[in-house]
DNA sequence: CAGTGGTCTAGACCACTGA
DNA sequence: CAGTGGTCTAGACCACTGT
C-alpha cells in the first residue's frame, strides 16, 4: 500500500511508456496521485520533479502536469580525465610533453575565450598513450594572466589537465565536439595518415568570468564517444 | 536567517569553488548544516542531494559527505529533432526521402542491435535541408518485426524520426558520436567533397528489450555539437 | 553498534498563472 | 480569484556501513 517515490516514479513512467497516458495529456494533480498511491504529497512531488528534470513531463503551476509532446531527449556524457579513461580500459597510461612555450594569446583564441585584450599564455602540446599507442593529442593554452603559477609548474611528467584540476577544481566550461582531418602534425603524433578523420573535443574554461584555459583534444582515428539514455 | 535549499546549495558550492572546503575533505553532516543555516534537515538534504547528483560531492552513509577528489565532470546534450534544430536557427526546414526499400537486417546491424536472428527491415535514406542547403543525411533501418506499421507508413513528406517519436514516444537508446570521411554517396548528398571530415551520430533504440531502429546521421562538414556545464 | 544519509509524513504557506 | 506546483518544517524511522 505505502509507495516509495521510486515506486510512484516508475509506475507513472510505465503508464507513459505503455501509452496509457498519451503525450500532451494532463496528468492527475499531486493530491490525487498521493491518494491513489496512498502516500504523502511530498513523495509524489519528488517522483514528478525527477520526471520533469529528465524531460519526460512538463509542469506548470495552476496549469498542471502534462506528458511532453516531443519527449525531450538528453544524453549525459562523463568528461573523463584521459589517464582514467585509458586505465579503465585496462591499458597502461603514458604521458609525454611535446612542447612548451610562452606566447601571446592568438587572435582566434581571444574570440573563443571572449577576451577583449590579448595577454601572455602558456602553449603546451602533449601526447597521451594507451599501452604505448598514441591515444590523444592535446593542444592547450593556459592564460598566464589568470594562472601565473602555470609558468613555473612542471609539465614534463604530469599533464596540464591534472595540474589544472588540482589547482582550479571547479569552473565553468564550454565543450564542443566536431570532426576534423588529421594534418601533417597530428598524423605524425597519432601515427595515422594525413587526411584521416579524427574526433576532436574543444573545451574552454572560465572561473568567475575570467578565462583560464582552452584545450583541443584530438583522438586517434576510430574513437567513439558513447552513452545510453 | 531562514535559508532556502537554493541558498544552502549555492553557499556550499561557493565554499567549495573558493577552496574553503578542499577536495577530499569531509563536509559537516546534515544536522550541523541545518543548525548553521537555520533550516530543517530536509532542506539541507535537498541541497546536498542535488550537489551529489551533479558530481560535486560524494555521500555515503555513516562515512559522511566529502568534496569529490577529481570533480566528476559531466556534460548534458539535448538530442534535438532535426526539424527543431534547424528551425531554432531561424532557417527553413525541408525534408526529402531519397530511397525506401525493404531488406533483411544486414549482419553488421544485427551486432549493433544485439539481435540473435535477422529479420525484415525497412531501410530509409533521407535528407534534411536548412534554407535549401544540405544539413543532415539520415540512413535509417526500422525493424519490421518490431514495428510492422512502418511498412505502410508514408515517409515521403515527413521523416521517419517524427513518425517514430509519435509511435513510440519513449524508449531506451544508445548514442555514439564519431568522425568519418565523406564517401562518394555522402559527398553527393551533402554537396561536399569526397574525403571531407564529417561528424556522425549513431543511435540504436530499443523498447522493452526489443530492437526498434538504428540510425546513422551524418552532418555537413563543419558541424559542431556544443554545450556548457 | 552507532553515526550518517535516505526517505516518508502531515501539515503549512507561498508563488505563480490560467480562467 | 482559485487551483496547481514549489518549498519548508519537525519529527520519525529505516538502511547502510565504518569502526
Amino acid at each position: 500500500m505505502t509507495s516509495t517515490y521510486r515506486d510512484v516514479k516508475s509506475d507513472i513512467l510505465s503508464k507513459i511508456t505503455k501509452g496509457e497516458w498519451q503525450p500532451g495529456s494532463l496528468v492527475p494533480n499531486e493530491v490525487e496521485l498521493a491518494e491513489t498511491y496512498g502516500c504523502a504529497r511530498a513523495t509524489v512531488n519528488r517522483a514528478m520533479r525527477e520526471l520533469a528534470d529528465e524531460g519526460i513531463i512538463e509542469r506548470r503551476r495552476k496549469a498542471g502536469t502534462r506528458v511532453r509532446m516531443a519527449p525531450l531527449r538528453q544524453a549525459r556524457f562523463d568528461i573523463p580525465i584521459v589517464r582514467c579513461e585509458i586505465e579503465e580500459k585496462g591499458a597502461e597510461y603514458r604521458y609525454s610533453l611535446v612542447s612548451q612555450i610562452v606566447e601571446d594569446v592568438p587572435a582566434w583564441l581571444r574570440g573563443r575565450l571572449k577576451l577583449q585584450s590579448g595577454g601572455r599564455s602558456l602553449h603546451l602540446v602533449c601526447m597521451h598513450y594507451a599501452d604505448g599507442d598514441p591515444y590523444q593529442h592535446e593542444d592547450r593554452w593556459i592564460s598566464l594572466d589568470a594562472l601565473p603559477d602555470a609558468e613555473t609548474a612542471d609539465f614534463t611528467t604530469t599533464g596540464p589537465n591534472e595540474w589544472l584540476v588540482s589547482t582550479i577544481p571547479f569552473s565553468d566550461a564550454e565543450i564542443s565536439f566536431s570532426a576534423a582531418l588529421a594534418d601533417k602534425n597530428i598524423a605524425d603524433h597519432l601515427s595515422c595518415s594525413l587526411g584521416d578523420p579524427v574526433f576532436t573535443v574543444e573545451r574552454s574554461t572560465w572561473w568567475e568570468g575570467q578565462a583560464l584555459t582552452y584545450v583541443r583534444l584530438t583522438y586517434r582515428p576510430g574513437h567513439r564517444l558513447t552513452t545510453r539514455y
